[in-house]
DNA sequence: TATGAATGAGCCTTCATTCAT
DNA sequence: CATGAATGAAGGCTCATTCAT
């Protein structure tokens, strides 16, 4: 890909993440990324295609990660969930502009098959953890639980975080200009409160 | 409130969840509510200003249960507790279109006064149920937690399941035009799933 | 129709025959209509349609009139068509500037469905002159002749001559800024020369 | 001139045809022709002067052969407008498409100049019909006619015919899909129906 | 109070053209 | 000689809003 394809998705991303889809003005994005307005349209063929592609080239970074915990026999079942927790809060926060993104349109009604792509890129990763702690649960190493659900917790949990800047500082305290999404205490926080949450409803005491 | 005044909101919610604030248009709007197009600014005053009424509006709903709940001295605090979890569930459900808005709202960078106005009006919820906590450490009957993050765990959870009527379908192996958020079955299971976590995460053993 | 809206439609006018339909924009016509640029959709929905609207419009001045003479009971078949001769020759140069616009539209593959509409409404005429013909010859009052092409020279000749205000001067040996279009000389001349030409060709000696 | 110019020239009578000259764009031109966009500026200059180009190469067509038909010593007057009407309407049908180009052309008054050109190159045509039959008067061979309105009705007969395929297919009873400008027996019926005007009309009986 | 008409700004997109190679 | 990339202008259209009644 392009130099200046590459800056215009980079571009895109922050501003839609900001502004949402109708929110971003082509004029904007292009301002935003310095290139001609036409160049959207040269490039991608249109501000929803722009949208896109956005979306096919960012949400790589999704895939894999789960499978290749659950495949590791070096870990336990449990070492499995809390590297998965560990994964899913290193990835949300560190593409939580791109995150928001999918977050907001999941939500929306308008482009339908946009949708669709995006449940078909996340639902592996839903259908593997559920699969394992399944699993667990017929070994015996887990208690019977609504494994459908663990994984809405998990994310559920992050994303809840991510959700707004100003509502988590006035949450933990911290002054309004403190981004706590750059801050490594506040990431290794969740992610611990996530293990201890797994850990007591997981395992059998 | 006048009776088309009401209808007008009630639409807004309507639209401006399906489809965004800014992909909602007046035009669309007052198609939905049958007035007038001008009908909007006359009453509101702007785009803008109609959507700041409907959240003062409709917000309402969100307060005084948490409150009400902890101070009832009849009950303990692992009972408060599930309490608390099945009024947020039963409220989300329920208003889960405006919740959509609120959602969007808070992600958004856009109109920044109101998400201030956001969350004034859902911070005193979390710090209601994070002081319930705390005092529940301090007197011995609940385990040493993170209590800041147990909301954003109980709220985060069912934001996730109400995100994408496609994607729990997929997840909970219901077809397409299954409409979970109506199932009270689907409900109860989600309130079950999150009494269940925090019992264990909460109660020593 | 309010007077805006016919404004609009007489600016189109004027504008499509110059410019052709592509070569016209709304924000031209507009300024020439002394409108604002919304307004052009406000009142027709679209370019498009506002000039399917001015068809409509404009070419109800086609109709009847060919009837009427066929129906007249006092005339001869060779004054009927004497009579359809001049009505087309002072029709054609009355709205020529409209009858360039059908002229153009015909000719251009774009549009299909707008063309279907012009064919419905020139076919009756062409019709009505090929019956009086045919029963002409039946009656032996008119000779042999191809009835179906007549139609084609009397309207053909016309539009040959209102096709090109330079051609036209130039054939007829009048400087550049003559209008032969206005002069009435010029049209008797075109009436008389098709009357001759007809009445050579359809009376039998 | 090179395959490639060739080729354009070729793509654009099609399209100028169908669409007109606003109503083609350079990209689709260049599609057609399988060049690149940037090759009709390179070649032509501009879309405008690749306009000028083709109708400089295509007019050639028309020219020498109505004044080899005059100058024939071997024919009679009557037959030498037999034979021009046969010349016009094969070149006419031959080359319908760019003849509806230039039919487009002098109904506009964009491009001034080029109007002036094909003026230039249609009105000698004219010409030397007006000046065959003035002379074939003075000779007491044909009536006192108007001579300058003879080619008005043979080209606009002809022209007439070749407007709009649905409408002729309408007057001529064919259906829709019949293609009557490609059936040697239409075209054969349009020659000979100006042949016998034009003896009706100019042979003294 | 209520509304159809009207407005100017802005939208996304496409255009003919030019540039750098 | 040829071309993919890039551009500024203009295109048709829709927007939230205001006006006149």
């Amino acid at each position: 890909m392009t130099d200046k394809k590459e800056h215009i998705v980079n571009s895109a991303v922050e501003l839609f993440a900001e502004k949402g889809f109708e929110g971003t003005s082509i004029r904007e994005l292009a301002a935003k990324a310095e290139v001609n307005v036409a160049m959207v349209n040269y490039y991608f063929g249109s501000k929803e295609k722009l949208f896109e592609a956005m979306v096919a080239q960012k949400a790589a970074y999704s895939r894999g990660m789960i499978d290749e915990i659950v495949k590791d026999k070096t870990l336990s079942d449990i070492e499995k969930i809390d590297r998965i927790i560990d994964g899913f809060v290193n990835r949300l926060f560190t593409n939580r502009k791109f995150h928001r993104i999918i977050h907001q349109e999941l939500m929306l009604s308008q482009r339908e098959n946009l949708q669709q792509a995006i449940v078909d890129i996340l639902y592996p990763n839903s259908l593997a953890v559920k699969t394992l702690i399944d699993s667990a649960i017929k070994k015996g190493s887990f208690k019977k639980v609504d494994s459908a659900l663990v994984i809405a917790t998990v994310i559920g949990t992050i994303n809840h975080v991510l959700l707004s800047k100003k509502m988590c500082n006035k949450l933990f305290g911290k002054e309004d200009s403190h981004v706590p999404y750059e801050d490594p205490k506040f990431i290794k926080r969740v992610g611990d409160h996530l293990k201890e949450i797994m850990h007591a409803y997981l395992l059998k005491n």
